[in-house]
DNA sequence: CATTTTAAT
DNA sequence: CTGCATTAAAATG
């Protein structure tokens, strides 16, 4: 899946099958039923195997009826049906304004299609193997490792909403997202796990382990998916990718009893579409090959492809298009009817043409920290003024944790109507703090209550964009690092230039080594109690608040593991220096960073005896955080040497 | 142009 | 009928 942190499953997620049959409906009159066609499709969603031909279209009608039935009448179903409306009217007028535009000379968009598919063409890279690996019902098959019994029953992890479900549930039309009454309605033996993000985030790593053997650049792009170049692994092993994954696929599932389906083709795009098509357990291979590629294209359904929603889906539909090869012939359409972008985006999807750049989720940058959160039915002002604190109390931990403030606030709100609103200001000065938030936010709630009289909400979120970091320069300059670029600074980007080190207050410049990394002998003995102490007690001042995973929530930036196989390739330097005790270490990277994480502890400690602030102690994270995600990313102090991976060979592995 | 909303994942 | 994070573009003024 993508960007954000999804649960593995979402319900906005196409991973499987899309029903074309969920609209029919024989026993309405074709005007009734169109009413609400596109919505009960919607409410269907997309988890109907393909399996069992026949039954399937009658099965289909009968989820469908269910979900229709058990939904009908909720708040949540009215805004659907609301914004179903809407959308249907959004149709409307696109379709004719298409009809207008058949009266027109569209030559000129004509050319212009004609001309990005040349030059889009030239751009194609077949070079490289992208392979997306999608973990098989994640949660749920971490969830009967503890649990074999559950095997052969219907049972789905959640809570009021279903995160996901095994396959056995999912042939009685359960699925992601799902609502869990409507769920048992469908499957009244439904067996319903609780969330256990501990257990999910450690079986993750697991496997992250093993993908770090094919390519230590490996992206993940959620707790359950990845993205890999397996060029280099190939060339160097002299292997098939086909095989590497096979390899790979068994090795995952050795190692950590978890079956994952995998899609290999040119590029990220083709590789997500296809690790669907042998799902579970399967793998799909694309050749690199541009005949192939646009034959599968031809006969997709926009939908599959990562970027369509239902919107879009819908859209291209009434237009015509129902597979991506039908863009071809409605490309003069596409930029008057649906943007420029959207434009853009289509003929990339006739093409099957995607990014073929694979890097650590760590080295995107964070654009925005928020938090929000939902509860029951609220109007009463004082109340929503101490929700509104609280929020603000939440949000401050979290803008700690990312080490950042911001300079625009932005104020979320959902009405017991499950209408939503945003309101957001330019604050004066980056801020952080939940006096800062909650001053900055409260005009705007009050004038929300203002708007409308008598406002209910059923949510309230907080969330702070236009970030600048700031991160201080313990462990950072340590290591010689400089400051990431922040958004506002996207100019000077990465590049280590010696004057955007003096650039930065000064704050950023490098410690004398000296200072830094000598602690006398009584030093040392305190800290080294106090480590002991701190790690019993779990002293919060000292454990770093992200280890703690009940709290962690959102997108989870976990660095890269080092390859677990040492491989056969020789490092040529023999030794690495720890940057704080100085000395050299075996280059094992495991234990390298184990060692690190020693040293860190007692400059941790240092750091707390000397100066005063506790809370600025977690500023150093989590040893296998916030140090790695740096290590992972940033120029590796010198040694062991960072490369550029798919070029060159690789340093650890 | 900046701000706000919407869509998507 | 959750609950997050993040992006990007369209709509709006």
């Amino acid at each position: 899946m993508t960007a954000p942190t999804q649960p593995p499953e979402t319900p906005g997620a196409r991973t499987e099958e899309p029903p074309e049959t969920g609209r029919e409906d024989p026993t309405q009159t074709p005007k009734a039923a169109s009413e609400h066609d596109t919505l009960k499709y919607h409410l269907l969603g997309p988890s109907l195997t393909k399996a069992g031909q026949d039954s399937v279209d009658q099965k289909k009608v009968r989820v469908s009826e269910t979900i229709f039935n058990a939904s009908k009448g909720s708040k949540f179903f009215n805004r659907e049906e609301a914004k179903d409306r809407i959308l249907t009217q959004k149709i409307d007028q696109i379709l004719q304004k298409k009809r207008h535009l058949d009266t027109l000379d569209l030559s000129r968009e004509l050319r212009h299609a004609d001309n990005l598919v040349a030059q889009l063409e030239l751009s194609r890279d077949l070079s490289q193997c992208i392979v997306h690996v999608d973990c098989d019902a994640f949660y749920a098959a971490v969830e009967q490792l503890d649990r074999p019994e559950l095997k052969d029953l219907p049972f789905a992890v959640g809570g009021g909403v279903l995160t996901t479900c095994n396959y056995v549930a999912r042939k009685y039309g359960c699925r992601s997202g799902m609502a869990s009454f409507v769920a048992k309605k469908l499957c009244p033996d439904l067996v319903l796990l609780k969330l256990n993000f501990d257990k999910y985030n450690a079986k993750a790593q697991e496997v992250r382990q093993v993908l770090a053997g094919y390519d230590p650049r490996f992206e993940s792009a959620s707790i359950d998916e990845a993205y890999l170049n397996i060029t280099q692994y190939c060339a160097e092993n002299d292997m098939q990718p086909e095989d590497a994954v096979q390899q790979m696929r068994r090795e995952i599932h050795e190692k950590t009893r978890i079956t994952v389906s995998a899609g290999i083709a040119a590029n990220a795009k083709l590789a997500k579409i296809c690790s669907n098509m042998n799902k579970p357990n399967g793998q799909f291979l694309l050749p690199n090959n541009r005949a192939a590629i646009m034959k599968f294209m031809a006969s997709l359904p926009p939908r599959k492809v990562n970027g369509v929603g239902r919107v879009l889906e819908r859209q291209l539909s009434e237009i015509g298009i129902k597979t991506c090869g039908d863009i071809y012939q409605y490309r003069q359409y596409l930029s008057p009817l649906l943007g420029e972008k959207a434009y853009e985006f289509l003929i990339h999807c006739y093409l099957g043409l995607g990014r073929t750049r694979i890097q650590p989720a760590e080295e995107y940058e964070r654009k925005s920290v928020g938090t929000e959160s939902t509860f029951q039915d609220m109007s009463d002002p004082v109340k929503l003024r101490e929700k509104l604190r609280w929020t603000a109390e939440e949000l401050e931990k979290d803008m700690k944790k990312a080490e950042c403030k911001g300079r625009t606030l932005v104020l979320k709100v959902k009405l017991h109507t499950f209408e939503v609103y945003t309101r957001q200001v330019v604050v004066p000065k980056a801020i952080c703090t939940a006096d800062d938030l909650y001053t900055y936010s409260l005009p705007i709630l009050a004038k929300l209550e203002q708007e409308m009289a008598g406002m209910k909400l059923r949510l309230m979120g907080l969330r702070v964009t236009q970030l600048e970091s700031t991160k201080k320069p313990d462990t950072m300059a340590f290591f010689g690092f400089r400051p990431r670029k922040t958004t506002a600074d996207a100019s000077s980007a990465t590049a280590p230039d010696p004057e955007s080190a003096k650039r930065d207050n000064g704050v950023w410049e490098q410690w004398p080594e000296e200072e830094m990394y000598q602690l006398d002998d009584e030093l040392q003995a305190q800290a080294d109690a106090a480590v002991q102490a701190a790690q019993q007690e779990g002293d919060a001042a000292i454990t770093p608040r992200g280890s703690d995973s009940r709290r962690r929530h959102g997108k989870e930036i976990v660095p890269n593991p080092s390859p677990c196989k040492p491989d056969t390739k020789v490092e040529e330097e023999t030794w690495w220096d720890c940057p704080i005790c100085n000395r050299p270490q075996t280059p094992d990277e495991r234990r390298f960073n184990d060692h690190i994480d020693l040293c860190l502890s007692r400059q941790t400690i240092r750091d707390v005896v000397h100066e005063e602030v506790p809370s600025r102690a977690p500023a150093l994270g989590t040893p296998e955080t916030t140090r790695k995600s740096k290590f992972g990313s940033e120029k590796k102090r010198g040694r062991p040497p960072t490369v550029d991976p798919r070029q060159k060979k690789l340093c650890f592995g």
